[in-house]
RNA sequence: GGCGGCGUAGCUCAGUUGGUUAGAGCAUGGGAUUCAUAAGCCCAGGGUCGUUGGUUCGAAUCCAACCGCCGCUACCA
């Protein structure tokens, strides 16, 4: 009987690109996913990008464009880095979207309504002059431990000691700069801990596998504590109805971008939304890393429930991604972006690499890079295309691209491949994806000794229909290992479905027998790894690591600021000026000083446009000054006020001028 | 400090309820071949299964302590 089954994975954060520490997550659910659809059910994968919060409200403050700018163009850099990793998303939305706002919105009242919300004062770090409360992560300063200095808010990377913004010494806005202060004000929280009960029914009832439900009654028997839901603005997300400055907290809106992602596809698909999420028809699994347990073992389904939405039937967590026995790293070369992997190596590489790595467990998987470039050619290249390189054109060239029948001993190689179907499945099933690849080798084996013994290359001289019973049951081995490997290997597959002239293979045709039947010409299924290519990705990934966000980019348009009046205007004093003397900044890379002439006064100016102009080219040249702005000591002097320049930064900053006729000291307004 | 997890060949990992000489792939050495993407086949070397005790006829497997690594959490049991 078909099933049908809904599927995530978790939402990817739209402050940075994607890594290959993601595409564990995304290729492990994307197996699944085929696997089930190759099995004949109906499987949905609902998936989206994770937008709101302030770490996406800095970055594109950071950039110059607006958070919404920032995640347009990260989702399309997301969606398009995992469709190249053949990652079938049924539908890849956003949270900043009116079905999540609404959503959102549709919890929250539920939830009040059921008195799960309350309202404290809660007292936190804030930024004077940014104007906001800063997260731990936006506060920096010296460890109180071991007094390393510029170290986050919440831990020091240097020594690992855990501690509270409040003790850092000399703390610092990670934006500004500014000292932060003490400030209070009202948050809202979910009250956890009315659903204990109800969490631990469900938990005990398989919610999760069994390390995980170990880690889940610890935070039970350590009590569940309120969760804060609302931050103050200013912040990206949705508002909070009723209130003018306070909005959802990102963790709140993030698992409804679930929902959301499902309602959209719905809506897409002119399907009933009720009966995909509500109705119990479909199976519904989340996809996890063990870093979000707490968020997916505890609030999520509490809110699922407060709200009267249904829970999910499992939670599928996996362990973390380590490169050469470490985290990844970006100094070593191993923080390496989709978009960067792309470009040296071929998706199903990495497909496949994890899958032969994957488990049930949460484990942590090791991704070493000789293992990597041995097993993908010594198996991918060396078994499962070399088996047929070594068969499929001996066929078309010398047998008239013409399959005949079994012998014995064929049917003997085949029935064994047959036979490890159920076993297979189970494990796709199962999410033991190592196990399954390992049986699949092993098959893949028994093919190309099986080869070995019959000698096709030597038959075929002196015995052509014999050669082709021998080949029919190389090409027919060839087809049932590329079905079992099909939800890994998707792209594979749709080369050898073209060569042996079938359409989309399913495990249901792995009993089935090709006789008789025409095929047609071989082409390459892989390109074995040059490790040079592996080392090349490596050397790039060094230095080309900067979060998408940070990448300056010439055509992103700003919005343009709040409204002023005319009176804020007049505060600004801006004057011609020309440039008498400019020289270069000893020990500065970016800043000129600058000896402007403002008609009856000189000033001294030091401004960050060395990148961009050199000393000679500025002198004699018309500038506009912004004249009445506070001096500001600098490390390299004292800089009495600015010159207007536009332009991305680096070498592309140009400097305003001015038309001809203009005398140095003239009001620019 | 507390709780949890992990520790099997140079590397990556299997090892089902305790049961013959602890397995696979990669890497290394040798051999026979040559159809094939310097692929495939056969053979070999390589492990005190973190350490030490215990339970048992029998332990990689169960128990305890310790060591090492990782995670969560912290002066509160």
């Amino acid at each position: 009987m078909e099933r049908k089954i809904i599927v995530t994975s978790a939402l990817i954060y739209a402050n940075a690109p994607v890594h290959i520490g993601h595409l564990v997550e995304s290729i492990q659910t994307d197996v699944w996913v085929r696997f089930q659809k190759a099995n004949g059910n109906q499987c949905l994968y609902f998936c989206a990008d994770d937008t709101h919060g302030t770490p996406v409200m800095i970055s594109a403050k950071k950039a110059g464009i607006s958070p919404e700018q920032l995640i347009d163009r990260v989702h399309s850099q997301h969606l398009s880095d995992l469709k190249e990793f053949h990652i079938g998303f049924d539908n890849y939305y956003t949270t900043h979207s009116p079905e999540n706002k609404q959503l959102s919105e549709l919890f929250y009242s539920r939830l009040n309504e059921k008195g799960s919300i309350v309202k404290r004062e809660v007292e936190q770090s804030y930024c004077p002059k940014c104007d906001m409360f800063l997260p731990d992560r936006f506060i920096r300063g010296t460890c109180p431990k071991c007094k390393s200095e510029n170290q986050y808010g919440d831990s020091c990377d240097s020594c690992g000691s855990i501690y509270q913004s409040t003790e850092l010494i000399n703390p610092a806005c990670a934006t500004c700069g500014a000292e932060p202060v003490r400030k209070t004000s009202i948050h809202y929280f979910f009250k956890l801990a009315d659903y204990q009960n109800q969490l631990k029914e469900i938990v005990s009832a398989g919610y999760t596998g069994k390390s995980v439900a170990n880690k889940l009654e610890e935070w039970f028997s350590a009590g569940l504590r309120d969760w804060d839901i609302s931050r103050d603005g200013p912040y990206f997300g949705f508002k909070i109805p009723g209130e003018e400055n306070k909005f959802f907290y990102v963790w709140l809106d993030a698992p409804i971008g679930y929902v959301a992602s499902c309602k959209n596809y719905c809506d897409k698909n002119e399907l009933d939304f009720e009966n995909l999420w509500n109705s119990g028809d479909y199976e519904l699994y989340h996809f996890i890393g063990k870093d979000i347990v707490y968020f997916h073992a505890l609030f999520w389904p509490a809110m699922l429930l407060g709200a009267d939405f249904r829970v999910a039937d499992k939670l599928f967590v996996h362990g973390f991604l380590n490169v050469n026995g470490k985290k990844m790293s970006k100094s070593k070369g191993t923080f390496i972006k989709a978009a960067t992997y792309l470009k040296y190596l071929d998706p199903e590489f990495l497909r496949y690499y994890y899958a032969a790595k994957l488990t049930d467990g949460i484990e942590d998987i090791e991704l070493s890079v000789d293992d990597f470039v041995g097993r993908t050619n010594s198996e991918l290249v060396g078994k499962f295309a070399n088996l047929a390189s070594r068969s499929i054109p001996m066929l078309t060239g010398k047998l008239d691209s013409t399959l005949g029948e079994l012998d014995g001993d064929g049917k003997t190689l085949i029935e064994n491949l047959t036979a490890a179907k159920k076993a297979i499945m189970e494990n796709y099933e199962s999410l033991k994806f190592s196990a399954a690849v390992r049986q699949i080798n092993a098959l893949a084996d028994e093919a190309n000794r099986y080869v070995e013994q019959n000698q096709p290359w030597a038959m075929v001289k002196t015995d052509l229909e014999k050669t082709r019973t021998v080949l029919t049951a190389i090409i027919n081995a060839v087809r049932i290992l590329t079905i079992y490997l099909k939800p890994i290997l998707p792209k594979y597959a749709e080369k050898v479905e073209k060569i042996l002239n079938v359409e989309n293979l399913k495990f249901a045709d792995a009993e089935k027998l090709l006789v008789n039947h025409k095929i047609n010409k071989f082409e390459r299924l892989f390109e074995r790894i040059d490790k040079k290519q592996v080392e090349k990705m490596i050397e790039e990934s060094k230095d080309n690591c900067q979060p998408a966000a940070e990448i300056k980019n010439e055509d992103s348009i700003e919005p343009i600021a709040e409204e002023c009046t005319i009176d804020d205007f007049a505060k600004i004093d801006m004057r011609i000026a020309k440039v008498l003397k400019a020289e270069s900044v000893e020990g500065a890379d970016k800043l000129l000083r600058l000896q402007l002439d403002l008609g009856n006064c000189q000033k001294e100016v030091l401004a960050g446009i060395a990148k961009a102009y050199k000393p000679d080219e500025l002198v004699g040249k018309i500038v506009v000054c912004l004249a009445n702005l506070k001096p500001r000591k600098m490390k390299f002097g004292v800089s009495e006020g600015m010159i207007l320049a536009a332009g991305p930064g680096g070498k592309d900053i140009f400097v305003l001028s001015a038309d001809s006729g203009v005398k140095p000291g003239q009001r620019v307004g």
